[in-house]
DNA sequence: TTGCGTGCAAAGGTTTTGCATGGCA
DNA sequence: TGCCATGCAAAACCTTTGCACGCAA
């Protein structure tokens, strides 16, 4: 499933560009934009396709900016893991955490044994204030 | 905060309509649809005005349906409280609910204490399938 | 009476699609 | 060679906005 379809330039310096820049979030403006930058001209239609075949393949996952709820984008990287973990997503900063805690997956176990509720690990998303951005008013 | 505004009634039978289905999601068009059905003519411009003042005072939220990624909105009712529980949402029915659990509340302050991640209950939805949806399938 | 709400139509922005061309396997 | 990817332009779609009128307070 990863990475299907032909192994095309484009593709490949999109997964670069979005790998280098993982720990940010971009909507499709703002992502053409920043390939504008570095010198890859790419149409948006074309954004819009490849990163719809990301999303696929697993290696990007769409999110919804927590300001504009405008639908972004961000490299999670080889990841199949990402399906037996929840994550956590600054709202600030766009910084996605992959949470890697025992306590989260008895939580997932309890929510599926007592209340019937299968959680589907990878779609769900605890928004919130990571470290820093949180502490920018406490530091 | 709650229901500010003038009290009029499209507000209002809007309000009731949804609290009516408060089980079910809809998108401006299908709510457009289902209020013509009952005969209450409404433009989608006023719908969406309507709801974002609803969302606003709380009585409403807005998700995204699991396969459209729509926007839709929902009614939670009266619930300042939903500040303070996480919440799980059926990718297939879309039913919301509000997880009144020990060992989630738990979790939330452990994620604070240990990694550092203050998670935003009202803003955090845990997606999956219900005890009805998840037997569908394959029993 | 004053100011917000509503309805209609138009505009704005995002996303999808058609089609011809180019590139990968 | 055959099929998919790309670029460009146009279309479709969702959402917002402007304006005149109506209604709540």
């Amino acid at each position: 499933m990863r990475n299907s379809g032909y192994n095309t330039s484009g593709k490949r310096r999109l997964i670069a560009f979005l790998a280098k820049n993982e720990h940010k979030e971009f909507s499709v403006q703002s992502l053409y934009e920043a390939l504008l930058a570095e010198g890859l001209k790419t149409p948006k239609s074309s954004l819009y396709r490849l990163l719809e075949k990301l999303c696929e393949s697993g290696a990007v996952r769409k999110f919804r900016d927590a300001e504009t709820d405008l639908a972004v984008f961000q490299y999670v990287g080889d990841d199949a893991e990402c399906a037996r973990h929840l994550h956590l997503k600054c709202k600030v900063c766009g910084r996605l955490i992959h949470l890697h805690c025992d306590l989260a997956g008895e939580l997932v176990s309890h929510i599926s044994a007592e209340h019937g509720f299968r959680i589907d690990s990878k779609g769900s998303v605890l928004y919130g204030l990571c470290r820093s951005c949180a502490g920018e008013g406490e530091i």
